[in-house]
DNA sequence: GTCTATAGATGGATAGAC
DNA sequence: GTCTATCCATCTATAGAC
């Protein structure tokens, strides 16, 4: 599990965070990771294999903290975890911040580098549909075009608040308000009125 | 006006649009500028001078060809300004696009270069303070919170929306969609109900 | 699989002439 | 103000031993 890959992916994850993916060293990456530079190009071939491994890493982990319950807790009800979906990743815990500062590299980065493309695209779309099937057992009668469309808005609604906050121009307080009162605004808007 | 300084910033928002602030190289732009690096260095100092004055630059000609008006024109009404300045930057023309990916790229920058926070702030305010003053006169009986609430949250959008249509994974009308419906949202949740 | 050592390339920045 | 030439630091990637 934890195996020397894993390690590395780690500290790839730590040090994009920390200092974005341009300032990604593969040699600080290899002090990081506590191995040698030979070995993780023997491993992920170049800079963008590094790169494309790690977003698919960050990709899972997100997965698994997002979807993590105890086997005996019950199902969570669809609002509250909707609500806690989306105010997951504004939080200033280490992990997260971690996740999150790497997402958004990685995603600014995707603009200009197509090999990430794909795979954000995929990750992105399995995040939205998760969105999307919760609004839909929040809100029954809604159609799916319209769940899908807040969906959509409210996850790009968090990426933009989640660069706000990372950026410094607006405190985590308040971002956590905005996104809490912006799922409110979307799910009175699939009531129908 | 077009003085040679000028001529730089231009030849930076265009590079950073088509490279990204990571892959800005000081030759490639005195190159594209038509000028020598060392003058480059002369008015600017070193890499975050450019990229700061950029900023601005950038800045200055998005407030332009949002605010421009001839001047024997009737001011707009104020829910189509709304909407003309929100869907503006979802445009695919060379020069939206070049300053939408200017801006993202700056913001992403700004998460690790804390020179760049301070003015990528200020812009920001204004910009989140001249929606607020439209939803202001679109809804007069809001609530001041209320509408900087929704005037933060409907630019973040914009940015989140902005970011997945740069990096390749959502449609340019479907972006333009789905912000049109979130300010309907957005202003329909100022009403009181 | 893992390391050390180093080649090879690139790019930021400066000196000094005009 | 502007250019040419160049230094020097940094980084990616590989070769080859263990």
């Amino acid at each position: 599990m934890a195996s020397r890959n894993t390690r590395i992916l780690e500290a790839a994850a730590r040090l994009i965070a920390r200092r974005g993916v341009r300032g990604l060293r593969v040699e600080e990456l290899a002090a990081e990771a506590g191995v040698s530079t030979g070995l993780i190009y023997y491993h992920f071939k170049d800079r963008t294999g590094i790169l494309r491994h790690t977003l698919e890493f960050i990709n899972d982990r997100a997965e698994r903290y997002t979807t993590l319950r105890a086997p005996d807790e019950p199902p969570p009800a669809p609002r509250e975890e909707l609500g806690r979906i989306l105010l997951l990743e504004l939080q200033d815990t280490a992990e997260v911040r971690e996740n999150s500062a790497a997402w958004g590299e990685l995603r600014a980065s995707a603009v200009f580098d197509p090999a990430l493309r794909e795979d954000l695209a995929r990750a992105t779309l399995v995040w939205v549909r998760e969105v999307t099937a919760l609004l839909g057992e929040v809100s029954p009668t809604a159609p799916a075009a319209k769940l899908a469309a807040a969906a959509e808005r409210l996850t790009a609604l968090l990426e933009g608040l989640s660069m706000r906050w990372l950026s410094g121009g607006l405190a985590i307080d308040r971002a956590r308000t905005l996104m809490e009162d912006g799922i409110e605004a979307e799910l009175s808007g699939l009531e129908p009125r």
